[in-house]
DNA sequence: TGTACATCAGTGAACGCGCGTTCACTGATGTAC
DNA sequence: TGTACATCAGTGAACGCGCGTTCACTGATGTAC
C-alpha cells in the first residue's frame, strides 16, 4: 500500500533515527536491516525504496546523528557570553555517567569511531565532517593566543573526551568507570583554566 | 590426525595470535571462525578442540594481545633511569603513523575498546585488567606529588592517547589524521613537561 | 625396547539460522482529464 | 469537482550466502604391557 509523500518522508526519518540509535548501541555489524525496519514499525522489504544498501543507510544515519550531535553541543554551550561556563557545561555533559549509559543517543564518534575506521571512504568522510564540526565548536571555546593554538588544543581535548568515554564504557568495574570520567573532567578543566 | 602435545599448544597460540590480529583489524563481528582457522593454517572443524565458543576465543585472544601490549610498553619504556626520555619514547610510539596504520598489531584498547563495551562482563573484565596494567605503567612515568595525582593524570592521558589514535583512524583525510596525532603528541608532552 | 591399542587433534560435510538483497504483488496516492 | 488510472511505498516470500556450532570419521600420538 502506497503512502503519502509526507508519510514516506516521515518513515525515512524514523528509519534513520532508529538505525543510528541501534548502530550506536550494537555497532554497524551488530544489527541487521530486518531488525531496524521492525523497530521503525515496518517490514524489511520496503527498505530498498528508501536506501540503496546497508552502507548507504550507515552513511546517512551517521550523517544525521552527527548533525544532531552538533546541534546538541550548540544547545549545551548556549549563550557564548561566558566561555568558561559554556566549556564547563559541555565537559560535564560529555563526561557524565548519563552520557556513558546512553550510547544509543550519545556521541556517534565515541560509539562508532573504531567501526567507522573499517568502513568505506564515503562513510569515513561523513565522520570526518562530523568531527570537524565538533572540533570547530571546541576551538571557539578554548583559550589560546592564535587560532592554530586553540585548534590544536581542541583536537587534543576532543580526543581526550572521546577516549575517556570509550574507556569508561569498556571496563566492567563501575568505580573504575567513574574514576576515568572524573579524571578526564579534572584534567581537562585544569588544562583550560576552568577548574 | 592427532598431533603432538607440543604441536597442539603451538596451534593454539597461532590461533590466538591470528585471531587477535584479525579482530583488531575487522572487529569481533567482522571476522568469522572459519576465516580465522584458515589464516592459522587449519580447517574450522578443529576449532572446538581449543575453545568453548567464539566468545571464549574473543576473551583469550584479547587477554593475550593485551598482555603482549603491556610487554611492548615495557620494552619501549626501557630503563627507568630517565623517566622523561621513557615517556617521550612511549608517546612517540603510541601516537605514530606506523601505529595508526598497523591496527592489527597495535593497541587492542584503541582497536576494540568500543567493541568490548558491547561484550559480556568476562570480556569487559579482561579489557579492564589490560587497561589497569597500561595505566599503572603510565602512572610510574608521570610527574605528580602523590600517587593519586599521578594515577589521575595517567587515566586522563591514556584516554587522550587512545582517543587520538581512534580519531586518527576514523577520518579520511591523511592531513587531518596526522594533525590529530601531532596535536595529542604536543599537548601531552607540554602537559607533562617533556616538550 | 617393542607391540597393541585407546585417545583425541584435526578434517570436512552438515545443521539451523540470520544476513543483505530481490521480487511479484497489493492497494492507497496523486495525477490527467 | 468528480472519475479513471498510472505510480509506487510497503508486504512477505524467497534468493544465495556465510555464520557459529556439531558430528562421524581418520590416523598419528602416546600409554600400557
Amino acid at each position: 500500500m502506497k503512502v503519502s509523500r509526507e508519510q514516506f518522508a516521515e518513515n525515512r526519518e524514523r528509519i534513520l533515527d532508529v538505525a543510528s540509535t541501534l548502530f550506536r548501541e550494537k555497532g554497524f555489524d551488530g544489527i541487521g536491516i530486518a531488525d531496524i525496519m521492525k523497530a521503525a514499525g515496518m517490514t524489511h522489504g520496503g527498505f530498498y525504496r528508501h536506501f540503496e544498501s546497508k552502507d548507504d543507510l550507515i552513511d546517512q544515519a551517521s550523517h544525521k546523528a552527527l548533525t544532531r550531535g552538533a546541534g546538541y553541543w550548540d544547545r549545551t554551550i548556549g549563550d557564548v557570553d561566558n566561555v568558561h561556563a559554556a566549556l564547563t557545561r559541555l565537559l560535564q555533559m560529555y563526561l557524565s555517567e548519563a552520557h556513558r549509559d546512553a550510547s544509543g543517543k550519545g556521541c556517534s564518534v565515541a560509539a562508532l569511531g573504531a567501526d567507522a575506521a573499517r568502513q568505506n571512504s564515503t562513510i569515513r568522510k561523513t565522520f570526518e565532517h562530523g568531527v570537524e564540526s565538533l572540533v570547530d565548536k571546541l576551538t571557539a571555546l578554548l583559550p589560546g593566543r592564535t587560532r592554530a593554538v586553540r585548534r590544536r588544543k581542541a583536537l587534543a581535548s576532543f580526543s581526550q573526551m572521546m577516549g575517556a568515554l570509550v574507556l569508561s564504557r569498556a571496563v566492567d568495574d563501575p568505580a573504575l568507570s567513574k574514576e576515568i570520567l572524573s579524571a578526564a573532567m579534572f584534567e581537562l578543566s585544569a588544562a583550560h583554566g576552568v577548574a
